[in-house]
DNA sequence: ACCATTTGTTATCTTTTGTTAACGTTTTGG
DNA sequence: CCAAAACGTTAACAAAAGATAACAAATGGT
């Protein structure tokens, strides 16, 4: 775990823009509470049955969200460059996650971690825009989570994959299909004939 | 849209506690924001194609939500009292709702309408708590919705209705059945014959 | 370049779910 | 109190999805 460089720094503050502008004197005190992590491929940024103790920003790379189940890999969410990586409801509660997360690219990650976490939560300097940075991030994540589950009740897996092949550019090309499969809630063996029938349908 | 009783306020209190607690000049300035409306069976809190512009909490009573897909009403989800009530996403863009937010009992709910919400962010004596509030609360139904659609990812329907056995008591006492099929992302017909399937097999 | 692993497709068969309609019961509203 | 609406179950059929296995194609590591 490295502190930052200069230009991750820079990628970080200018993509956190739209949720918190921190001042030059912020801003520093802020800086000092993060590190920079380096993931090989497959390799697990969190595993089931350990507390996740960090809150992730993904600078470069991209992690799958998987569960074991019955000895099953089930993918369940993709996140890239940009955004955010954490088993978010253990970082919150503390409890063991109940997922895997893991790198799927070589992939670099901010992390902050519970301690600092609470201590820039107990920090006057920095409690409020923390706070709200932190109410921001979690009802954008919580849209998002609502217009999956939306669409888990109106959509069949077809109109989910369509809608994917219009909005799911990183996706669809940088993951393994049978990977998408199970993010869709199928198969991979039904996502493939469901890809067949749209060929067929189209031409 | 009324002001509140003051049993309706130490309900609120009560049940907001684990998230803020507010001292006596902030309670006092706080609940000038709220009002409470009441809804007869059936009337709507939130329509789709219209702006969501309160969140509410219902302090008696329940409602459900739901999408109108090609002519077909398909019911995603409900909430009870004691529970937050909005559709989240219109409230928080400001943007038209997809969906359908109806009381299923007569319910009264206390209103925080966006100006008030607003207002109360910019107030410097209350904006503090209410951004944590905003936080923790979000946090809290980002975990539910995580949960929900590791359900569809990982179960399936009859799992999840048997998980509803277990943990969904005001939902299966409280709400129809056809309800609860759409709810479970299901139709009402194979519902009743997972229901069937498991009495038999259980007996 | 080679071999092993991973990934994607296809086929077969079984199970589940969707669709539609009918039927009886319960609930609701005037 | 009664007629209408809503609700739950069942049946019959069609469509879709799951499970498994075989095989082909792509990928990766050495």
């Amino acid at each position: 775990m490295d502190a930052l460089t200069q230009a991750q720094l820079n990628q970080f503050r200018e993509q956190i823009m739209p949720y918190v502008v921190f001042n030059e004197a912020e801003w520093i005190v802020f800086i000092q509470h993060l590190k920079v992590a380096h993931y090989k491929k497959k390799q697990h940024f969190v595993e089931a049955g350990k507390v996740c103790n960090y809150l992730g920003f993904i600078l470069s790379g991209s992690v799958r969200y998987y569960n074991i189940i019955d000895g099953n890999d089930i993918t369940g969410y993709f996140s890239f460059e940009n955004e955010m990586a954490s088993s978010y409801k253990s970082f919150l509660t503390g409890e063991p996650a109940i997922n895997y997360v893991q790198a799927l690219e070589p992939s670099a990650i901010i992390l902050v971690d519970r301690k600092n976490m609470d201590a820039m939560l107990n920090n006057p300097m920095l409690a409020y825009k923390i706070e709200r940075f932190g109410r921001l991030v979690a009802e954008h994540y919580l849209m998002c989570y609502e217009d999956r589950v939306t669409a888990f009740i109106t959509q069949t897996p077809e109109e989910r994959y369509l809608k994917l092949l219009q909005t799911g550019k990183d996706i669809l090309q940088r993951m393994p299909q049978h990977y998408i499969a199970h993010f869709l809630g199928i198969t991979p063996v039904s996502l493939s004939r469901i890809r067949k029938r749209i060929l067929v349908e189209h031409k």
